[in-house]
RNA sequence: CGGGGCGUAGCGCAGUUGGUAGCGCGCAGCGUUCGGGACGCUGAGGUCGGAGGUUCGAGUCCUCUCGCCCCGACCA
């Protein structure tokens, strides 16, 4: 390629509304542009870039044994309805309306479609496993796109689908699927951590996501440097009777009293009054969950983790009451208690077990009580961990300190399970001639959070960093003084032999001054720079430099192509 | 949806107490340069996000509205 005739522009600042290190160099080096929030134009380098990551993945999940397919985009609503996940997805499903006022949604994924479909070819058990996937747009209307290609609106992503007679198979599934993605990773010069991962309400018992550790990310992920433990915070246990406070666990019940607390009204002033760690008081929350109040009692040091108490309570809808609820349902907010609460669900936190004779709200202005203890003195309607893991808390493993570091999402696999095939009568007759719902899993890769993800975490100062298997192109042919002596006609001779031999290289032929091509050549992260001077002329060679090195070399102009050749393909060996 | 910020040339920005819009980069032409974003001269490019209002006069003041970014909420 010409850079000359290439359609997109290197800019030298970056527009201002981008923020994150890939968003700024995506649009600087010409490979994206915006056209709205959180929807973008692939330019050409861009779109090289995304079609080399995308044929990595076909190539894993051909390997895997996934057949890939096309699903539609616009799908009838009704689809939606009979899974129910209409309501799941709420706004962030796209709807539009028809000629004939049918409403379609715009598929921001393809579960129901393709069970829909499977259900209509599958009816034995011979016909399982079945791998089915493919790369294509989605759309959600997301409540706000960020960070570039991090968050968007229209994305495209691979989504493999799983579909299997029993556990067994699902597991050999689940762990294919994390093979493959491992491959992938691997292959994309990407360091992604798995982690275990939150499966929502609908979603099976397993879901891991795949993490690439930066900044930037927008997950939090909780891990542990000495066993290896690690989660998405959503989802993360620790260990809650290994705190450093000690915890009186063994001691005598002692009697229920009451005690004047005025003032006392944070956890920390009441243990600071009662003269007690905060580990050794009970908090109360306040949650309105689709509606209902509920009451939450977590042990006072801890603070909850509102996916777990949403998937304790299997509500969609969770928010933190307001006062006005509070005090609706007889409570005193400072000094409130599970001790005499009535007419409300109380769900605890398992770490109400984890001591005992703790301190807690009166339920009166004013008062807490001591020695209180479950369940001598009070109820509970549901009991869970429903905690929040922090950096500092215990590994729920192996009691070692966990840590805590941001990630971006780069795949996510779960195990369905049954909940959609048997919405959509997707089943099969097993050996014994016995029908059973089709047991499914699924397993996505957004393609432009990769791309963003890569740049995150492969740049310098100067730009991006690909690696061979990545990069738009391979060299970046540099003449310099294109008017002197034979420069021009060599440089075309060059770039005609080394397309010739399949090299993929982008030409600079354009009449710039050398820091103008060596700074753009950075920026666009070409591995290798072929850069061809009166200089280097005169000793009829070219100097060769990679992208992540100081150091060039000379090569002799004669059969260029094949040295070329030879380098590129030492450097891919040398990488693997 | 809550909080904050910003919309002036392709990009980055300036624009005073209200007087009819400028700078840098980029772009076009000519010339000089040519190993890390060179220089000179000439030139093109703007309904100042949109609508309404105040005023003799609005980029600037008022009202409404649209869009974009960041934090949070949200996000199988």
């Amino acid at each position: 390629m010409r850079f000359s005739k290439l359609f997109g522009k290197t800019l030298r600042q970056a527009p201002a509304e981008a923020e994150s290190i890939s968003h700024q160099l995506l649009l600087r080096a010409g490979m994206i542009a915006q056209e709205a929030a959180g929807i973008y134009s692939y330019l050409p380098l861009g779109w090289r870039v995304l079609r080399k990551i995308e044929n990595i993945i076909r190539e894993e999940m051909d390997k895997a044994g996934g057949q890939e397919l096309m699903l539609p985009v616009l799908q009838p609503f009704e689809l939606w309805q009979q899974s129910g996940r209409d309501v799941s997805f709420g706004k962030s499903l796209f709807t539009l309306t028809d000629r004939k006022e049918h409403t379609l949604a715009l598929g921001p994924t393809h579960e129901e479609v393709i069970t829909d479909l499977v259900h209509r070819y599958v009816q034995s058990y011979r016909e399982l496993p079945l791998l089915l996937y493919q790369i294509q747009t989605k759309l959600r209307d997301e409540p706000r796109p960020r960070g570039g290609l991090l968050r968007v609106r229209e994305f495209i992503m691979k989504d493999l689908y799983s579909f299997d007679a029993d556990e067994a198979g699902l597991d050999e599934s689940y762990q294919k699927m994390c093979q493959a993605y491992k491959n992938i990773y691997a292959r994309l010069d990407l360091p992604a951590l798995m982690v275990e991962a939150d499966s929502g309400a609908i979603g099976g018992k397993d879901s891991h996501e795949f993490m690439v550790i930066t900044e930037t990310g927008e997950d939090e992920v909780i891990r542990c440097s000495s066993c290896g433990y690690a989660a998405n915070a959503e989802k993360a246990q620790f260990a809650k009777t290994d705190k450093t406070t000690v915890l009186s666990k063994a001691a005598k019940l002692l009697p229920l009293e009451e005690l004047a607390t005025p003032e006392a009204k944070t956890i920390e002033e009441v243990a600071k009054f009662v003269g007690v760690p905060t580990s050794q008081t009970l908090k109360a929350v306040f949650y309105s969950a689709d509606g209902e109040f509920i009451f939450v009692i977590i042990r006072g040091d801890l603070e909850v983790n509102e996916t777990k108490l949403r998937n304790t309570l299997k509500r969609s809808e969770l928010r933190l009451a307001t006062e006005g609820e509070v005090n609706e349902a007889g409570l005193v907010a400072g000094f409130a208690s599970p001790i005499g609460a009535k007419g409300v669900k109380v769900v605890a936190d398992d770490s109400i077990t984890s001591s005992s004779n703790f301190t807690v709200g009166a339920n009166k202005p004013g008062y807490h009580l001591r020695n209180a203890n479950y369940p001598r003195d009070f109820q509970v309607d549901l009991i869970a961990d429903i905690a929040l893991a922090r950096p500092g808390d215990s590994c729920s493993k192996c009691r070692d300190k966990l840590s805590s570091a941001r990630g971006i999402e780069v795949g996510h696999v779960f195990k369905l399970g049954t909940f959609i095939s048997e919405k959509f009568g997707a089943s099969f007759l097993d050996d014994a001639g016995k029908s059973r719902p089709i047991i499914m899993g699924c397993y996505g890769i957004g393609l432009g959070r990769l791309l963003a993800a890569i740049i995150e975490q492969s740049h310098d100062d100067k730009g991006i960093i690909w690696s061979l298997s990545l990069a738009p192109y391979q060299v970046y042919l540099c003449p310099l003084s294109l008017d002197k002596s034979a420069v021009a006609p060599t440089a075309e001779k060059i770039y005609q032999e080394l397309q010739k031999k399949g090299i993929e290289v982008l030409f600079d032929d354009r009449d710039d001054s050398p820091g103008v091509k060596f700074n753009d050549a950075d920026l666009l992260g070409i591995p290798l720079r072929l850069t061809l001077s009166p200089r280097t002329l005169q000793s009829q060679s070219i100097e060769a430099k990679w992208r992540t090195e100081k150091e060039t070399q000379l090569l002799p102009l004669d059969n260029l192509a094949a040295q070329v050749k030879k380098l590129l393909n030492e450097d891919v060996k040398a990488q693997s």
